[in-house]
DNA sequence: CTGAAAGCGCTTACAG
DNA sequence: CTGAAAGCGCTTACAG
C-alpha cells in the first residue's frame, strides 16, 4: 500500500513541495501562481491519488478542525439522536467529530478525554458520567474549550446545555394528579448523583402532597432487566396508581417486562424522554420530551464560540424546556 | 491553554528528549535506564500534565492504532448496537475507532473514506450505501485493509460479514404460510440495490406459490413516514393477510402509523431485524433477528487479521445465520 | 546508562 | 511567479 506525498507530486513535476502545497490548499491565486502550473499540479495529485497526511498537517498547523464527543452509550436512542444532531451541526461548521462511549465508567471517561486531547481536538462535548467536577478541572485549568450536555455540575462555571429536568418531571407529575392519580411511584436509575436523574427525582418529590408517600425504587444501570422485575413486584404489592420512570431505558425495560409476563398494569406509566417507539407501545405511556436537536445545536454553537473567543470567553449555562406528550 | 511537550520535561530535568520518550513509552528497562531517572521523568510528566501529541507520534511511527467505521445512520438502533459491538471489540484489541455516518449518501461516503484515510487509519469497516463496488476499487488497488459489513457486493473479492438475508426472509415467509397466511405483501425501502434489501426481497418472492401474487411496495428512505401511509392504503385496498417489512425502520414506521390512525390491522406483520422494543409493540410482530454482536466481532477480527497479514491476506466472506422470533 | 541527530510530511515566512 | 529552509513534536538507529 503506497501513499503519495507532496514530494512525489513535486518531483514528478519538477517543482517545489511548497508550490504544490499552495496549489492544493487553494492559496495559489492569492500568491499569483501560474494557472497552467496549478492545473498540472491538480492533475498530478489526482493521478497519484494524493491524500494529505493530516498528522503532518496537524503537527505543523497546530490545529485539527476536529471536535470530540463523549456520551455514555451511543446504542441508547437518546444519545444516538443527540450524536447525529451534533455531528450534523459540526460538519455544517466545518468540523469533524470523534464520538466515544464512556459506558457510564468514570475511569474510562477520563481515559477517553486524554485520548481525544492527544488527538489534538479543538474542543470537547461531554455527557459526563463523573460523580463531580473535580476530575474535569484540569480542562478548565488549561483553558481547554468544552461544554457539558445532558448531565451538568451546578457549581462548575463552564458552558453547559441541559433541560429543565426538575420542571419537566414536576409538570409530568402534575398531569398525573390532574387525571386522578395520587399514589405515584418513581423508578430511577442508579447512580442517582447524575444531575439529570437527581433533578427528575426532586421534581417528582416536590409534587407529592405528602412527602412520606414517596416511593423511590432504584434500578442499577448495569442490570436494568432484573432490577425492573423487582421494581414491578414492589409496585404490585402496594396500591400504586401511577409510575414515573426517569428515563427511556427504564420505561422500555418496564414495558418489556410487563409484556413478557402478560400483565396488564392497573397503573399509568409516565416516562422522561420521548421515543418514537412509544407511539406503538402497549400499554400507552405519556412522556416528557427533550428537544434533542436543540441540545445538539446549542452545544456546538457554544463550543465553537468558545474556541473562537479563546480567553475572553464567558461560560453560559443554557437550560431548555421540555414538552409533555399525553397518550 | 498550554500543553507540555517532551522537550519541556527534558529541559526541566536536564536530560534528553530521547530519554524521556523511552521512559514514557515503557522502553526504559530494556534500554537499562536508571530507575531513579525513570521515576523523576514520570513524576515530572504527571506534574506538567504531559499528553503525548499523537500527530507527531503518528507522523513519526507511520501508524495510528486507529480504525474507521462508516455506517448509514448511527441513530438507527441496529447500527447503534453494531457500532457498540465493534467499538468494544476494537478497544479490546487495542485499537481506537472513529465512527462516521454516511446518511445513505454515496458522495458523502467517499468523502468520509478519504477523510479517514488522511487521518492515517489502519483499516476500515464499511456498511456501504454505494450502488456498486467501483468506487471502492481505489482501496483494493492500494491494498488498504477494509471489510464490508451488512451490505456487500457479490462480485467484489474482499472481506465481508453479512447475514443470510435470502434464507432469513424465506424462513420468515414460510412461517407466515404455516400459520395460514397466503396473501403476503412486502414493504421495502428504496433504493433496492442495497444487497441486504435485494436479497430479502428475493427471499420473499421465492416463497410465493404464484410469483404474480407478489405485492412489492417501495418506500423511499428519505421519507418513510408518508411512504408508509401510502403503503398502508394500498394494503387495505387488497385482500392481504400478512405484511413483511424488510427492515426495522419500516416496521417501526408502520406500527406508528397504524397506532396513530387507531387501526387494528387484520393482517400479520413480519419484520426483518429484531429490536427490544418489539417486545411491547402493538400489534405484535414476528421478526427475523440478526446476530449483531457477532457481526461486530467477526468484522473486527477479519480486519485486524488483514492488517497484520498485509499482502498475504486472502479475503473471506462470512455469512451469519438469522433467527426467527415468533410473537 | 545517556545524548545528538535525522527524519516523518506538511506549511509558512522569507528571499529572490 | 517560484524555491530553499525551518520547524511542528515525536521516535529510533547510532554513537559513545
Amino acid at each position: 500500500m503506497k501513499t503519495s506525498s507532496l514530494k512525489d507530486i513535486a518531483e514528478a513535476l519538477g517543482v517545489s513541495k511548497a508550490l504544490v502545497s499552495l496549489v492544493l490548499n487553494g492559496k495559489a491565486d492569492e500568491r499569483g501562481i501560474n494557472k497552467e502550473t496549478q492545473l498540472k499540479v491538480k492533475e498530478k495529485a489526482k493521478e497519484l491519488n494524493y491524500i494529505p497526511n493530516q498528522y503532518a498537517r496537524g503537527l505543523r498547523i497546530g490545529k485539527s478542525n476536529t471536535l470530540g464527543l463523549i456520551v455514555p452509550d451511543i446504542s441508547n436512542v437518546f444519545y444516538g439522536k443527540l450524536c447525529k444532531a451534533i455531528e450534523m451541526k459540526a460538519s455544517e461548521l466545518g468540523y469533524d467529530l470523534i464520538i466515544s462511549n464512556s459506558y457510564e465508567d468514570s475511569e474510562r471517561e477520563i481515559m477517553l478525554i486524554n485520548k481525544l486531547l492527544s488527538k489534538n481536538i479543538e474542543g470537547l462535548i461531554i455527557a459526563s458520567s463523573l460523580e463531580n467536577e473535580k476530575e474535569l478541572e484540569f480542562l478548565t485549568n488549561r483553558k481547554f474549550p468544552f461544554v457539558l450536555i445532558d448531565r451538568v455540575f451546578d457549581d462548575f462555571n463552564v458552558d453547559s446545555v441541559s433541560v429543565s429536568n426538575f420542571e419537566g418531571s414536576s409538570k409530568g407529575i402534575k398531569h398525573l394528579k390532574s387525571i386522578g392519580k395520587n399514589k405515584i411511584a418513581c423508578i430511577t436509575i442508579s447512580p442517582v448523583y447524575i444531575s439529570s436523574v437527581a433533578e427528575r427525582i426532586k421534581g417528582y418529590i416536590s409534587e407529592l402532597d405528602n412527602k412520606e408517600d414517596a416511593l423511590l425504587i432504584q434500578v442499577p444501570h448495569y442490570n436494568i432487566e432484573t432490577g425492573i422485575e423487582n421494581a414491578i413486584q414492589q409496585i404490585e404489592s402496594k396500591e400504586i396508581d401511577a409510575v414515573f420512570c426517569v428515563n427511556n431505558n427504564l420505561t422500555k425495560a418496564m414495558l418489556r417486562a410487563l409484556n413478557k409476563k402478560g400483565i396488564q398494569p392497573n397503573y399509568k406509566i409516565l416516562s422522561f424522554d420521548d421515543l418514537e417507539v412509544f407511539d406503538f407501545a402497549h400499554p400507552r405511556v405519556s412522556t416528557i420530551a427533550q428537544p434533542i436537536e436543540k441540545i445538539g445545536e446549542k452545544s456546538i454553537s457554544l463550543l465553537v464560540n468558545h474556541i473562537k473567543q479563546k480567553d475572553s470567553h464567558i461560560p453560559q449555562k443554557i437550560i431548555l424546556d421540555t414538552g409533555l406528550i399525553i397518550r
